[in-house]
DNA sequence: CTCTATTATGCTCATTATGAGTACAAGAGG
DNA sequence: CCTCTTGTACTCATAATGAGCATAATAGAG
């Protein structure tokens, strides 16, 4: 993959503008959600001594070629590829962000970055290690976020410290509780992105000081997980929230595991993704009248216990299944 | 706002790469579901005779000036304000595209466009039209969207025609049964982009035939609904879905009402968005039961018979309401 | 002043979905 | 054979949904 322009310095952009790609690349081996990374290139003079001292990991990211590249999804799928060797299935578009001052890499005289951020998932078999990437556990860059076991106890120490910070503040000391689920309404694993952003705002986030070019100063740093190079642990926040979101709508796992599986390994990764335990007889149950999968008649004895099913995805149920509606709809008897 | 750079002949940018801005800014009048639109600027030299003499209709544009714009939003905000003086409320990104071929502009020697594609809402109230711009009704672009009345007759014939176009390609003929609703599924009032992008395929929108820089040769065009200039329909239909889809799960109705209202004027809105007609006593025990609105002990006398109740949206649900899983949680009895 | 058209609102009822369990089945390993 | 582990079936109370009937409160026509 090429040099990201503005990178190195004395060649600046024509424009001052470059158009940046990241991917969050997202798998499941065994219980573990996992991300895709790489080591940042070579940091210009000023890149901030604290973050290259700490050799944080980066995800994947491209530059937009305006010459070579026919859309942004396959520039970045051949980034993705020039750099981890991995083929990507499933890839939606994340989001679009050209905030200023937001990518050290302006500050290093590198002129507007524009960055495009994607999402894609991919099978554990898929897994590919090139040299200088690496599948990281997801759960390191965010600990408060695995509910499995229970409410993690980092969870509680921030919400307890984001009160204190938030302490008179009306509006924000509400937001906290909104996004730590405080309130009656609980923990809602799809709030990824706020629940990090608040912790930035508070300081407690090692990015926050690295962006000021000074190292961590609030001691709640060294507990709310690995920093990630430049904002991109932002970025892969927003895409832990997406496919939480997804998950409750759209039959995302299955981008995850193989053809067939068993319903045990269906759940697993839904847990993994959602970082919540859940309920298997219902689990099952709900899978099972959905009509998104069938069984092969096949079964697996590599369970341990009983000998399982082997289960396949239907892809044709895309085609029967009625989409629910924000409310009731009005269907006159006389119709149809 | 400022031209887009490259729309002039003769000034393209340096780099070949320009950042431009669409939104999509939706409001309900009455029943109508609307759509800002403005007169695109006057044509380069080869823009398309078929195109301008037609005076379509485009949707607010702007572009990104790295020198003076913070953030995209910002940029995109200042743009609509400058075309339109509306101010706009709920805003949300939509969609980056740079693929090639896809704006006119390009071909005029502007070199390639990047641009960046946003959703908004207005309220009624707040509903401004300056000298250029104008609200007009979605469903012309989409004439086959509006089923409150019942299966419009064109979406009938619009099925029957790109069945024909299908006949002997499977995937092809099982891509239109989705979309269109024909399996049991039955229509899904999300998939506005899907049913789009196969129009276009088949050659039936107008579009296809300018994009080619020629008339529209299929008779289905006349109709298949009201052209706009660009590819703007595709991204109207980008929005339209997202809006669609949005709604299932996040109350966004009242973004596009007053502060107060009577049951009713927000089943009209749902209704004017989905397409769809909704039953009346089940939509305001939704409503009512969701704990989204609290009444106001004030009644209008408006509505022609018994008068309503005047209801309030209450912003403070968001922090009460449990989101739901994609399956069951398990919450073991010990635990708390 | 009564009748009627029109909208608002209350309530019923069968069907389905959800959350939380209990019980039993079918292997592996000692 | 016993025990541990996982898979699978079934129960049951409670809640949500889709459909519809019935009644309430107004404006306007006659």
């Amino acid at each position: 993959m090429r040099d990201v322009p503005g990178s190195r310095p004395g060649e600046p952009s024509p424009q001052g503008l470059v158009v940046g790609l990241n991917a969050v690349i997202l798998a499941v081996t065994g219980e573990q959600p996992r991300v895709l990374t790489v080591a940042p290139q070579p940091a210009g003079p000023d890149r901030g001594a604290a973050a290259s001292s700490q050799r944080l990991r980066a995800l994947p990211f491209g530059s937009f070629d305006v010459q070579t590249d026919r859309t942004l999804e396959l520039c970045m799928r051949r980034s993705v590829f020039e750099q981890t060797q991995s083929e990507l299935g499933y890839v939606e578009q994340l989001y679009t962000f050209a905030d200023q001052g937001r990518d050290p890499r302006e500050r290093s005289g590198g002129g507007r970055v524009l960055s495009v951020a994607y999402l894609a998932l991919v099978q554990e078999q898929d897994l590919a290690e090139a040299d200088q990437s690496s599948w990281e556990p997801c759960f390191e860059y965010f600990p408060w976020e695995d509910w499995r076991g229970g409410q993690p106890p980092v969870a509680d120490e921030i919400a307890v410290e984001l009160l204190k910070w938030a302490h008179t503040r009306r509006a924000l000391r509400e937001r906290v509780e909104i996004a730590f689920g405080l309130g009656n309404a609980g923990w809602d694993a799809y709030k990824v992105l706020e629940r990090y952003e608040l912790l930035y705002e508070a300081r407690m986030i090692s990015e926050f000081w690295f962006d000021l070019g000074q190292r961590p100063a609030h001691p709640m740093c060294a507990r709310s997980g690995r920093p990630m190079a430049f904002d991109h642990r932002r970025i892969l926040a927003t895409g832990l929230s997406r496919v939480r979101g997804k998950l409750r709508y759209r039959p995302v796992v299955f981008e995850l595991i193989p053809e067939t599986f068993t319903l045990l390994r269906l759940q697993q990764v839904a847990e993994a993704l959602t970082g919540l335990r859940l309920h298997k007889q219902n689990f099952r149950r709900q899978v099972e009248r959905s009509g998104l999968v069938e069984g092969t008649g096949r079964r697996t004895h590599t369970t341990g216990g009983r000998p399982a099913e082997l289960f396949r995805f239907r892809r044709a149920v895309l085609q029967e299944r009625r989409a629910p509606g924000m409310a009731t709809l009005h269907r006159p008897r006389d119709a149809r």
